[in-house]
DNA sequence: CTCGATCCCTGGACGC
DNA sequence: TGCGTCCAGGGATCGA
């Protein structure tokens, strides 16, 4: 499932692969995740792509001004969220399309740069001038850029417990679900603490151990759980590294006790228990909450 | 402001 | 083997 990591990956392999390429044209399966379709269709042939950049989760395809009308056309962005299953890489003509194909666009080298996505949990939009500033302006800060000072402060002032302003992209973008829970056990803090009752040294370690674990994981291309694969078609290794997401049952490498699975802001949450102390009243409302759903 | 619930979607795991 | 059921997950949205 492609976080910042992988989407990272994803990117570095484009932009080596398909940047200067200009886009032929452009067709197109199912469109009910793409913003605009008829847009993408007809603002993306003639247009080079400059560069590719990662935003958070999205793929940012750098577009120049459209050749038909260069006099008054704007540069604009394809933007290109891969939801949990989306692959987008180039590949020969000659490559037998895969199931779930929904974007095709011919490129003037002869191939194609295809996105394929099973689930459809993915976005793609094709934005520009004003619309791309704001849309962009939506999201927090990127953990790897951002200052010590900067991300404590968005942290700590915040009620909300720490798993969910982790995985809130308006708050920290790029990180998801695996990123979150490995970066909360180095840390040694448990999902449910609310932002505000971390001490400033937890906050630090936590920054700390984030950017390792993300600058660790992009050097290995991601982790590939069951179906992330690079621009290259290659799977990432990150996920040999996992020390807690999904290993409910096995032993936390630290301290041998028994990790667990609770879910903290709607969202499968691994941790050791005994690593990671759960704030006071966590556990009896985790309880009650259990047993009120049965 | 923060929360949980619900929906979107498909494939893989699991039970019978 | 072939069903049905459950689950995974990011994000939008809605009501409490």
């Amino acid at each position: 499932m492609p976080e910042l990591p992988e989407v990272e990956t994803v990117a570095r392999g484009l932009q080596r692969e398909v940047a200067g390429r200009r886009i032929l044209n452009v067709t197109l399966g199912k469109t009910d995740f793409i913003d605009n379709p008829a847009d993408v269709e007809q603002q993306l042939p003639g247009r080079r792509i400059l560069a590719v950049e990662r935003y958070g989760k999205f793929l940012l395809l750098r577009l120049t001004a459209s050749e038909a009308d260069r006099a008054c056309g704007v540069a604009g962005a394809l933007l290109v969220h891969l939801g949990m299953t989306g692959i987008l890489r180039p590949q020969a003509v000659t490559e037998p399309h895969l199931k779930h194909t929904h974007v095709v666009m011919r490129l003037d080298d002869g191939r194609e740069l295809r996105y394929v996505d099973p689930r459809r949990f993915g976005r793609i939009a094709f934005l520009s001038g004003e619309i791309l500033r704001e849309e962009l302006c939506r999201f927090g800060l990127d953990p790897l850029e951002a200052g010590r000072e900067e991300f404590a402060g968005k942290i700590r002032e915040r009620r909300a417990r720490i798993k969910a302003l982790l995985l809130d992209q308006s708050v920290i973008r790029g990180v998801g679900n695996i990123y979150a829970d490995e970066s909360l056990w180095k840390a040694k803090i448990h999902p449910a603490h609310l932002g505000m009752k971390l001490s400033v040294e937890q906050v630090k370690r936590l920054y700390r151990e984030l950017q390792k674990i993300l600058r660790r994981a992009i050097e290995l291309r991601g982790s590939s759980i069951s179906d992330f694969l690079d621009a290259e078609g290659e799977p990432g290794e990150y996920q040999q590294h996992h020390r807690v997401y999904g290993r409910e049952g096995e032993p936390c490498v630290r301290c041998k006790t028994d990790i667990r699975r609770v879910i903290v802001a709607g969202r499968s949450s691994y941790f050791c228990p005994r690593c990671q102390k759960a704030p006071r009243g966590w556990k009896r409302s985790a309880r009650a909450r259990t047993a009120k759903k049965k």
